[in-house]
DNA sequence: TTGGTAGGGTTAAACGTTTAAGTTAATGTT
DNA sequence: AACATTAACTTAAACGTTTAACCCTACCAA
């Protein structure tokens, strides 16, 4: 029994032949003959060598095959959330089609550094809180890409948020409404809360501050000026927060008639609570949501919502990285008109 | 503007040191005075060296870091199954805590040794599509765990699916009723089927044998004895599979009054279809379902259920690999009683 | 004075590959 | 026959660290 692993080393000795022959048999079968090659990969695999280590191979070419999925938040929420994990599905298919692994990264800028050494590139999802993170990621020179978000010069991957927030308000609002939003991260807080006077945050980078200037120039088309004391915001797209949100929007005085949701998660369950509570939709309450999940096609009456494709944006995004694109793309996004805006 | 990256051997040039006082000032802090080490990381700080390179000390030390996570699915279909996002959830935290990083693997056993050599562990989930994989896992000589299926000697995490099953089966059932199963890869087909008397697949390795064992137990303690005709096969805990299922066995005469299911998912997907052809659950219907997943909670009539917590599962997953635990571990699990089986 | 020990370094040999450059023999060209 | 080309290997220098082993110098005890 061999206490200690094989290296191609060994394995030469063993055959009488050069480490270098045995390399290019497993990695340029051009080097050498046909025969010999299939001869030193039957040997290897009698004497039970797999292959060169994997660690070194890192080391020596500089690439591991391994490509970092950079998320903003913790991994557990990223799986949990429909739209993040629907993203996550599509840039590990591409990447799987391609024979590239897929590391789950969801640390802070520290311990970044242990794995941009090894790491064949980034894709970053999802900003604020990985604004700064990106920046560092961007500063390396290994290829990177954002979804999301936005960085200077660095290639991304995004749909037109401003628009989207916009068709979907316009479809939705009526001269005299009074509307309200629930937002996503648009301020700093852990906790659900109107966003009065708070400065926002990340203004420029930030999804939701474009989903926001679309939503406000909606209602500005309708005449409606909305006030700060209207808008909610929401530290994540998670049924409890949202839940919340939801309770105070309804108990509110008085009680707004269009409800602007930045996500399907929270329009949802802002419908489930206004349903609960015998309020009729859309005649009494009109609400829109914002990704397009499969939970708002099951949702009676249907969702008005924006659909966008998050598999799309995997791909794209392990598409771009590993086709070394540099341009920025603006995906498409589709209005659809469910029944919660008008019966 | 340095084209290429410091080494560390450029820094001790600079600083006028060894290579070994350089790396042992980032990784071994008693083997040089605190002077010396605080001017040497400020000045690294100031050149522009960020530590050494990772793929260099994984080559050297033969540790990463890196655990990897490694999936019988594909892990687009693991991202969206809730019961094994959770569980990707339970072990991607507790890796968090620990330093650790998640590579998630989702390959054959071909390509499973391009990460063997770097990566510090493996936790194998799910039968059987795994089985061969995770042997192949255990015979490299790396840490590893199975979760929900178990190889000779490696240590493991399990419920114990058998009473589980029995116990919700138990419940369930009445004399004299029809008792239905809608099974989760019991057999090998891709599409949605009645077993009839196609050879059972893994029958040792697989959590479903173990709940159909359970189920059929707690039947025959009624006197009644299920036919494979009244066992379906779904491929995944997918709704589609689902519900293709539920068509059948609510149109099937005699139709069945209780259907145990091997997942929420394929419960929740019948309970619906049951709801939409106003059958009355439980009079008409009795339906049970397992895992004890959110949406369970959602629905109603309650679903009856038993609830294992996948977030545990991966806790305890990535705790034993990392802590070198080798016993297999059997978590406990809940029936959770709904109105599904009576009102 | 001798010798022992500890602190703070350095040297140099790994870790297991890949690959440019070099060697040799065989084949083809004129 | 002389020379150029090609095929099939081998040599040896990287890749960027870590770490056992060694070497000083200073200090202290007896």
């Amino acid at each position: 029994m061999k206490k200690t692993k094989l290296t191609l080393k060994d394995v030469a000795q063993q055959l009488g032949v050069s480490t270098a022959t045995i390399s290019n048999a497993f990695n340029r079968p051009d080097q050498l003959s046909k025969g010999k090659r299939e001869e030193i990969l039957a040997q290897c695999e009698r004497i039970g060598y797999s292959g060169p280590n994997k660690a070194a191979q890192i080391l020596r070419k500089g690439t591991s095959n391994i490509v970092a999925l950079v998320l903003a938040d913790s991994i557990a929420y990223m799986v949990s959330d429909p739209v993040a994990s629907t993203f996550i599905k599509g840039v590990s298919t591409t990447l799987q089609q391609q024979g590239k692994h897929l590391l789950l990264y969801a640390g802070d800028s520290n311990s970044i550094l242990d794995v941009v050494d090894f790491v064949d590139g980034f894709i970053c999802y999802g900003a604020p809180r990985n604004y700064r993170l990106a920046q560092e990621i961007a500063a390396q020179s290994k290829p990177a890409i954002t979804v999301d978000f936005d960085i200077d010069d660095v290639p991304s991957i995004n749909i037109d948020n401003e628009n989207a927030a916009y068709e979907v308000a316009k479809a939705a609002i009526d001269e005299n409404d009074i509307v309200a939003i629930l937002g996503l991260r648009l301020i700093d807080s852990p906790t659900t809360c109107r966003i009065y006077d708070s400065p926002l945050i990340d203004v420029n980078s930030s999804i939701s501050h474009r989903r926001l200037d679309g939503y406000v120039r909606a209602a500005k088309e309708q005449g409606i000026e909305i006030n700060n004391e209207w808008i909610w915001h929401l530290p994540e797209s998670d049924r409890s927060y949202a839940r919340q949100a939801a309770k105070e929007v309804l108990m509110s005085s008085p009680r707004p008639n269009t409800v602007l949701c930045m996500s399907d998660i929270i329009a949802l369950e802002l419908l489930h609570s206004a349903l609960a509570m015998g309020i009729d939709v859309p005649n009494e309450l009109k609400i829109t949501g914002f990704d397009g999940i499969e939970e708002a096609d099951r949702a009676r009456p249907h969702l008005t919502t924006v659909c966008q494709s998050s598999v799309a944006k995997g791909e794209a995004a392990a598409n771009a990285l590993l086709s070394g694109e540099s341009r920025k793309q603006i995906l498409p996004f589709d209005l659809k008109l469910g029944e919660t805006i008008r019966s």
